[in-house]
RNA sequence: GGCGCGGUCGCCAAGUGGUAAGGCCGGGGACUGCAAAUCCUCUACCGUCGGUUCGAUUCCGACCCGCGCCUCCA
């Protein structure tokens, strides 16, 4: 079934056009590691994941190539205010980074290029771009793209030359006027960025003299190395990197090796939290690590961020993550009421690892229409609407072992494709303080000796306390009240 | 000013030219000593005004409101 996606090129949708002849090739602006990543950079690539989560069960092969920024404005400030030396301070990043990949359940990418590591091939794209006149050395001894000198220039944003120009004279450009004087034109942005005291230690050797790359031409040189300057068949990234970071990469590299960039471009929107716009200064900047030491479920984040249209910006906020968990749960229970129904019961714990992958399946059978919601432009929203929809019905109650056997198999393909996992809300290990163990196994003998009144006295006392008591039939659990 | 996105039930959110999926919350019920959990069940005419049409939430136009990018940013 053709995978369709939103192209941000054409403005419109798309069927992906799939190469016969080779991989699939995807390449995604990755982090720049000078902190942790927030759950808004999270929500990119997992859009990005659950994209090619889908083609691979499609049976794309995907070369799928995420770079990593370790070199740029903050990297080199941070690790200065932390004196540590820029490898060392971006390698701790790069650890935590991979490290919160990993409890969202994104896939590895196949390759995760490191600017610093690319260095020669980006001297040689922009003595490419030099020698072909589309830049130039500045007074201030930076390399600028001649903007000018590419005519297409704008073609993905739909922006005309002239109008950039003028772009100075209203209050979004003031900013640029500062080094105006330092290149030709307002619009020419910076290749290759001459060494400044401030850089410390962090420069390199160039035709042009000591300096670092910039930004834009990062990416250009990596797409060309990772994918041995073919045309690639995808670029993704967040919404903001349109303008300007893509609309260079795309100047730098067709001006230079004078084919297609890039065929089909894909921009996910961006992330607010509690109905306001992430930053720093109000606190909502959340990290995994922040959700994680309020007790939620990383696999509820994972779903709240990839529940909705990628295209529209996502109001994050607490009472969706417990939405989505309460949804996660409901799912739980369908997957548990399945695996029940088998001849050979197997336990949850084994549910991922036996359902939740790639089945080479043809026909999602109940979830079909799950399915195919997401090739239709990873319309996960209509995705989850679909599998609730099987999960109401009530259609598991006369099933066969055979027949629910089948539906695990869809069902664990579906997820895959969200990649989610089911079943790995840990219990929540709070310190509880002995005398309230005490007090809880008090209850406890209370109610089995059916001393209710005492029972029940006791758990008001708990609740003043802060503890909440849930029984089930054999035994009860203790949860601190949020 | 330029480019772009959106306004659908209390919240979140799909969708279609023929009278609107789903999730959460809430109400009712079952079950349970109670509570929790679980299960069953209930609730919308789609920003405003025009137009096209046999018929529009879905197409077109205007307007109102909200938002993003145009400067580092996922």
């Amino acid at each position: 079934m053709p995978v369709k996606l939103y192209d941000t090129f054409s403005r419109s949708n798309q069927a992906l056009s799939i190469p016969k002849d080779r991989p699939f090739y995807f390449y995604c602006c990755g982090p720049t590691v000078y902190g942790p990543a927030h759950i808004g950079n999270f929500r990119t690539f997992l859009v990005q994941d659950v994209l090619r989560r889908v083609l691979e069960i499609d049976g794309t092969d995907v070369v799928h190539v995420r770079n990593i920024t370790d070199v740029d404005d903050k990297t080199i400030l941070r690790s200065q205010e932390q004196n540590q030396s820029l490898a060392e301070f971006t390698e701790q990043w790069i650890e935590r980074f991979h490290k919160d990949c990993k409890s969202l359940n994104l896939l590895s990418p196949t390759a995760e290029p490191k600017a610093l590591d690319h260095i020669d091939e980006q001297i040689q794209l922009i003595e490419k771009l030099v020698e072909k006149d589309n830049a130039y050395q500045g007074k201030d001894g930076s390399v600028y793209f001649r903007v000018q000198s590419c005519e297409a220039y704008g073609k993905l944003n739909r922006i005309k030359q002239d109008e950039l120009k003028t772009q100075s004279s209203n209050s979004a450009g003031q900013a640029n006027l500062a080094d105006e004087y330092d290149r030709e034109s307002i619009s020419d942005f910076a290749l290759w960025k001459a060494r400044k005291p401030e850089d410390g230690n962090n420069f390199w050797k160039s035709p042009w003299g000591e300096g670092r790359p910039g930004w834009h031409l990062e990416c250009s040189a990596m797409v060309h190395s990772s994918f041995n300057g073919a045309t690639i068949d995808l670029h993704g990234g967040g919404i903001d990197l349109c303008f300007p970071h893509h609309e260079n990469e795309i100047a730098q590299s067709e001006s230079a090796y004078e084919k297609p960039f890039c065929t089909h471009w894909f921009h996910s929107a961006h992330l607010k939290v509690e109905g306001e716009k992430m930053s720093k200064s109000l606190g909502n900047l959340y990290t995994l690590e922040d959700l994680e030491a309020k007790n939620y479920n990383l696999m509820a984040v994972r779903y709240t961020l990839i529940a909705s249209s990628y295209r529209q910006p996502l109001n994050f906020t607490f009472d969706s993550l417990h939405a989505s968990e309460s949804a996660l749960n409901k799912i739980e229970r369908f997957a548990e009421a399945l695996l029940e129904k088998l001849e050979q019961p197997v336990d949850t714990d084994s549910f991922n690892h036996n359902y939740v992958k790639t089945h080479a399946i043809k026909d999602h059978g109940l979830l079909q229409n799950a399915w195919e919601s997401l090739c239709n432009n990873l319309n996960t929203a209509a995705c989850l609407g679909s599998l609730f929809g099987v999960i109401g019905s009530n259609s598991i109650s006369k099933m066969d072992s055979a027949e629910a056997e089948e539906l695990l198999e869809s069902l664990g393909t579906i997820l895959y494709a969200l990649g989610i996992n089911l079943f790995t809300a840990t219990a929540k290990d709070s310190n509880i303080p002995k005398a309230i163990l005490e007090l809880a196994e008090a209850r406890w003998d209370a109610k089995q000796n059916k001393d209710y009144a005492k029972a029940d006295a006791l758990r008001k006392e708990l609740l003043s306390a802060g503890w909440e008591i849930k029984d089930s039939s054999a035994d009860y659990e203790i949860h601190p009240i949020d």
